[in-house]
DNA sequence: GTTAATGCAAACGGTTTGCAGGGGT
DNA sequence: ACCCCTGCAAACCGTTTGCATTAAC
C-alpha cells in the first residue's frame, strides 16, 4: 500500500490551502485530517472524535465540529446531510449519490451518470431555479442480506 | 368552497379508521386532523401546535409529536425528513419528489414521472435491495426569485 | 371500569456558543 | 506580539420519555 505516500502529499496540500487561506494548521486540525483520509468512507464528527482521542485524549469534540465545518469550507469534505441522520462528512468529493442501508445505516456510494446527465422534470423552470439535486437510495445492503439468509436457516 | 364537505367525509373517515385500528378518537386528534387538512401541505410539529393552541391552549407539544407519529402509522400523513430540515408532515400521499427553496425554505412538490419509472443504476444489485428512493431538489423558488429581482432594481 | 391518551416536566442526542486561556504564525 | 484556535462548560433545539391524571370507549 502506498496509502502513506498519497497521505503524505495530501498533507502537503493541506498545509499549502491553509496557507493560501490564511488558516492555522495546528497539530489538531492536522490530526483531522489524518482521521479522515484514514477512516472509511462517510465518518460522524462523533466517530472521528473518538479514534482522535486515542492520540490526542484531551481533545473536545466540539473541536471537532469546528475543524470539520472549517474542512467544508475549504471544500475538504462535504457535510452530509442524509434523511433521518447524523450529519456524516464526506470525503468523496466526485459526482455521486448515496445507499443507506436500514439495516447496519452503512452509506456507500452510488454512481448513475444516466441520472446525472438527465434533463430536469418539465414544467420544473416554474417552481424555481434548480441549484443541486440530491438522490439516496434506502435499502438492505449485501452484507445484512446475506446476514439475514444465515439468520433464516 | 366546498372544502368543508370535503373536510366532513375526511372526518367520517378518520373515525372510520381509528375504529377500525382501535385508536380512540380523542378531541386533540380531531383538532390536529382538522389543522392538517387547513394547513398548507407541509407542516412542522411546531406549526400544528402553534394553530391547535389557538382552539385548545392547553395542548402541549408533544401530544402533538404524539398524534403526527400516530397518523403516519395509519398512513394519514407521512413523516419527512428532508436533508438539513427539522421533519416535516406530509399530506400529499402521492408519488413526488420535493423542491426546498434554500432562501424562504418553502418546500414544494416534483411530479417526475420519467424518474418515478426510470430503471436502477446498473450494478445496484451489487450494493443491496433498493427499498425506495428519495430525491430533492434544492434552489430559490419563483416567488424569491422575483423578490431577489425587485431588490435589485 | 378499563385502558389508552394527555399534560407536564425533565431527559435526550447532536450540535453550537461564550469565554478564558494556550499555541501557531 | 498578535490573534486565532482550543478546551471546557453550558446552552441550544427539536424531539422523546416517565409519570400521574384524565377522558374515550
Amino acid at each position: 500500500m502506498d496509502n502513506a505516500k498519497f497521505t503524505k502529499q495530501q498533507i502537503e496540500e493541506l498545509k499549502k490551502l491553509c496557507g493560501e487561506s490564511g488558516i492555522k494548521l495546528t497539530h489538531q486540525r492536522l490530526e483531522i485530517f489524518k482521521e479522515l483520509m484514514a477512516v472509511s468512507n462517510h465518518p460522524s464528527a462523533e466517530l472521528i472524535y473518538k479514534r482522535l482521542r486515542r492520540k490526542l485524549p484531551t481533545v473536545a469534540l466540539d473541536t471537532v465540529y469546528r475543524t470539520l465545518a472549517t474542512f467544508d469550507e475549504l471544500g475538504l469534505v462535504k457535510k452530509l446531510h442524509l434523511m433521518n441522520e447524523r450529519t456524516l462528512f464526506d470525503t468523496n468529493l466526485k459526482v455521486h449519490h448515496h445507499f443507506i442501508c436500514n439495516h447496519c445505516r452503512k452509506v456507500e456510494d452510488i454512481y448513475w451518470q444516466r441520472f446525472d446527465s438527465c434533463k430536469l422534470p418539465e414544467g420544473i423552470g416554474e417552481v424555481g431555479m434548480i441549484e443541486s439535486r440530491h438522490l439516496e437510495f434506502h435499502g438492505v445492503c449485501r452484507n445484512c442480506l446475506n446476514i439475514g439468509r444465515k439468520d433464516k436457516q
